[in-house]
DNA sequence: TTGTAAGCGTTATCAC
DNA sequence: GTGATAACGCTTACAA
């Protein structure tokens, strides 16, 4: 005599579907419909079988459906930094648009090393995502080559490429628009001051470059850039630096708001009006940015509309809406303030 | 004649276990002993396993593992806020414990709503997380029965409960020590404001009340809440509002730095001293408080650490450590600086 | 509308 | 040190 040995409990308690499916009195594949396709299954089932869900207390083993179905319902996400406002509003962006369709956002945070990016990658591919999100498009080749092998669409965030699937806007005429925005207002001799030096970073510099040498205003010494984080007293060690190296500054361009805010400070303690004496430029728009006295004048971009938009597109790749647009260009906007 | 159905590779390409095995000629087993536990395969077998893992690019499947072993290596993670600088430090020190380990941690931003952090654990919980750490100590009951069904060791971060798990620092403490030093510097009328209103800053609260209730200086009209996010923004509003209700306030009490920041900035731009006119302290020490004008004096809050040992708090009660000391109180620190 | 059978890719258990 | 076998809990494909 046989006993069948799915009807006793797993370790931890957890209830299985037989479980239920022994209590109904039906076979396990009606519980599972009931609970993915409940139209599929007859009024009076599918409540008795909703009853016994919540009685039992049962939660469908993630591992379980993911094997057996091969479809993860997850999505991986990489982003440079989880201390820049700026992918935090992206992240939220995506969780809006993929947590009311049923997916895990898996979140790698790879402090803008293609090292960690590789290993991170590597790690979360075991996990089968059904897509990726990655921020830019300079990653290594073994990065490069476990996108291609995932066999999972992929989604570029935040900078565009009419080659590749991507949802940004033009980084290089972000950095173009502030210096001839400034060059408008009249100042000439236009610093600049960048950190991280990631991709977009540099794409930003290129534009600040590209427009003053177009004027005939550009000078190396007027410009310093560092591969360190990008934060608020950086920015003010920068100012500092880069006045002394270049006194005749009247405005500052920086390459995000957080080191605009720490220049604005720098000048306040040292007595430098502004934008009398120095006028102050950001990017981003960090929410403090319109708080500061002087508030600063920045570039808003659209993160949180980057994010939606990804996951929006990622969808779309998923169930193969080939009409789907692949490239998205959001656009950015000049928010001028007192700084300036 | 049955031919063996295992031999043919699955949809996306994903090479399995059984065919590294079939390539090197040994069992299945034998494959994944040697990668997860090397020593017990002996070393010429090793190194030729290892080579065909890397020449297929063999991928672990982390669904079928966890199935099979009814382990997920995740761990589940709680906070309130990705916006929040304090929780991404938090983060931080988690995945610098974690990670080494094997570890992934799966993040959920409860967005400061119960509702949304009972969905989260419910949708995190399908995937059989090997632990659980979560932010304070305030959930509704579904959640916590959903904690204490899960079967798995919860840590809980931030604050202090002789009961439970916990890594953290007396949230009443630091209300209390920061009030004590405004009046020990000469302040007597000591105005609060307060958002987010989360279970932590209700504690703040409480202590800035005990101590100036024990001093005869409490004043219910020196005192602001509002349940909105904490931002800059708002701290500059929230100062303009109680400065109207009670303009004789020496000092403001802000319980999170982004308020002191905006508070300041509402100074500077009303052309109120800081700290002659009002003196300001703020909560949390975030990057930019060391760098405004004047600087703000704040309690410096251990949260990098804390993450780091709520996760090996974690990793013992998993191994069943009983000894782990359960309730680690990290203690915080004031900084004093110029607003004050 | 419901059920049967087979298998997803891995690991636990127990032999050899 | 290595292997055969049976799960793990669920879903797909096909039947009834």
């Amino acid at each position: 005599m046989k006993i069948p040995a799915r009807a006793k409990r797993s370790a931890a308690g957890k209830v299985t579907l037989n479980e239920v499916a022994e209590k109904v009195g039906v076979s396990a594949i009606t519980i599972s419909r009931a609970l993915r396709t409940p139209e599929k299954v007859s009024a009076t089932l599918r409540q008795r079988i909703e009853e016994v869900v919540e009685e039992l207390g049962y939660r469908p083993n993630q591992a379980a459906r993911a094997l057996a179905s091969a479809r993860s319902n997850t999505v991986v996400v990489l982003v440079p930094s989880l201390a820049n406002e700026v992918f935090v509003d992206t992240l939220a962006g995506i969780y809006d648009v993929l947590h009311p369709q049923g997916y895990q956002v898996l979140i790698g945070n790879t402090r803008y090393s293609s090292e960690e990016e590789a290993k991170l990658l590597r790690a979360y591919l075991a996990h089968n995502p059904d897509g990726i999100l990655m921020t830019g498009f300079e990653h290594t080749a073994e990065v490069e080559a476990q996108l291609a092998g995932s066999g999972c669409p992929v989604v570029h965030m935040m900078e565009l490429d009419p080659q590749r699937p991507c949802v940004g806007f033009s980084q290089l005429d972000c950095g173009r628009a502030m210096t001839e925005y400034l060059l408008a207002q009249g100042y000439r001799r236009i610093g600049f001051i960048a950190a991280q030096l990631d991709a977009r970073t540099l794409k930003r510099r290129e534009g600040y470059r590209q427009v003053l040498q177009e004027q005939g205003c550009y000078r190396a010494e007027q410009e310093i850039s560092v591969a360190d984080a990008s934060s608020v007293g950086l920015g003010a060690r920068l100012a500092q630096q880069l006045l002394q190296q270049a006194p005749q500054l009247d405005a500052l361009f920086c390459c995000n708001d957080d080191l605009a805010q720490g220049a604005l400070f720098f000048c306040q303690r040292q007595g430098i009006a502004v934008p009398e004496q120095l006028a102050i430029a950001g990017f981003n728009d960090l929410a403090a940015s319109a708080w500061t006295v002087p508030s600063i004048t920045s570039i808003a971009t659209p993160r949180y509309e980057i994010g939606k938009q990804s996951a929006q597109l990622l969808l779309q790749l998923l169930v193969g809406q080939g009409e789907a647009q692949r490239v998205r260009d959001l656009g950015f906007e000049l928010v001028v303030r007192e700084s300036t």
